[in-house]
DNA sequence: CGCATTGTTGACAAAGTTCAATTTGCGTGG
DNA sequence: CCACGCAAATTGAACTTTGTCAACAATGCG
């Protein structure tokens, strides 16, 4: 998606993207700035890498520069339930900068080709120490996070699967959409919209139907149009 | 742990009961406990009285003495979510030393006749600084927070009504129990349970008394008489 | 004793899942 | 270029779980 222009830098300096801006980088100093990249790593990553195991010490900081992760959380029965998507400019694996060590809470999983930054537990810590901003703008993300994880408890508890389902669709356009005349173009099949509406198959394959029937999405082997995410949208909250 | 002694101390200054420990007090000085309970208020809190409103501009600090409180979370269509006990030593409003102004994320309302210890954005803020170990225990909490959180929306999206009923039968002996030696008895009333566990009901009374024909436990009106939580729990995980 | 609160029971409805049988789309190798 | 084969998607029907509703029973308080 971005072009990294100076392709000559060593791929493990750490170098921002033009335009790129991130909550925990905020209202930070240039010289703190620099400090911060300066103990980063730069990493690729590829589609379906885990960038980040549930249940693992925590012991790395992440922030995403390019390209699109999930996160998900395990079930007891050993199936993942979607939380949301992580675009560039968001930070994960926050408990490394614990004064006691925690395990992850969620798994994080890379969608596409991309690249983000690393930290190594010592160096995000003296970091955290020496930058009071930092800190304050990572306390502030995992305050927003637990308010999202809250949500989505209660979304669960109380929705249909209708419901999730719609939320998976216009939640799915924002992150990983292509956007064209049309509308917005998933590559998404029926079974992993399925699985992160936790939805079966069966009942995700029916309402996509449904919904094709009434002229909000086109679908094709792989593929969804979304026309009117807005119709999708007011599913969720109104009628 | 610490024995206050000294009784005749005036009623809104607070005073630690004896035993009385807590997370976010461990590991300080005694200077700087002195400080911290020194700008603490503390307050009676009688049943039913609501603590912490979700969606209030978070700005008290809370840390629960005596009694014990129930922590739920308001769902779009109106109800309310349980989500756990809160015990003594428990403290809740953490969103009050984020530095960006945030909303409570739940509701916290008294279960029992108790007290507990207030302190002010302002002041918390201040002791916050001043004493990093403060801070470094509020995050762990928060840390913990999240964590059970997301164990509640794992267990939310997969457990059966069951399931859910069970847990709250188990947790609740574990938080409002009175152990005795037929079991622990729970001064719950089917439809009290019914809400915490997010089941109708009906389904909850033919569960219950499922469960009193096997021998688990015991009902009488307003009343329950826990005499097997092992086979509960054994619910949750195992078989 | 009267009465409100609490709990029980059965019949039925709704939402989703499961499964088996097919059909559709699409890339590949002959 | 076409037929093959496979993954993806569809469809109907039975089934499971849980909620809804109405009628009724019991409990215990004043």
């Amino acid at each position: 998606m971005i072009d990294e222009g100076r392709r000559g830098r060593a791929a493990s300096r750490a170098a921002l993207p033009p335009g790129f801006r991130s909550k925990l980088l905020e209202g930070l100093t240039p010289s703190e700035m620099a400090a911060i990249l300066a103990a980063a790593k730069q990493r690729r990553i590829s589609p379906n890498q885990v960038l980040l195991p549930e249940g693992d010490s925590a012991n790395h900081l992440f922030l995403l520069v390019t390209g699109v992760a999930a996160s998900y959380k395990a079930t007891p029965e050993g199936s993942q339930l979607f939380l949301r998507w992580i675009s560039p400019g968001d930070a994960f694996g926050l408990a490394t900068l614990l004064q006691v060590q925690q395990p992850y809470v969620v798994t994080i999983q890379a969608q596409r080709e991309g690249s983000l930054f690393v930290w190594e537990q010592a160096s995000a810590c003296a970091l955290a120490s020496q930058i009071p901003r930092l800190r304050e703008n990572a306390n502030t993300m995992v305050g927003e996070f637990v308010a999202r994880l809250a949500d989505a408890l209660a979304a669960r508890a109380s929705q249909t699967a209708e419901q999730r389902l719609a939320r998976v669709l216009v939640e799915s356009a924002r992150h990983i959409g292509r956007a064209g005349r049309e509308g917005s173009e998933l590559r998404l099949t029926n079974e992993q919209l399925a699985q992160m509406a936790d939805v079966s198959l069966f009942t995700a394959s029916r309402q996509l139907n449904e919904w094709q029937r009434q002229g909000i999405l086109a679908k094709s082997r792989g593929k969804i149009l979304l026309r009117a995410s807005k119709r999708l949208g007011s599913l969720l909250s109104g009628d």
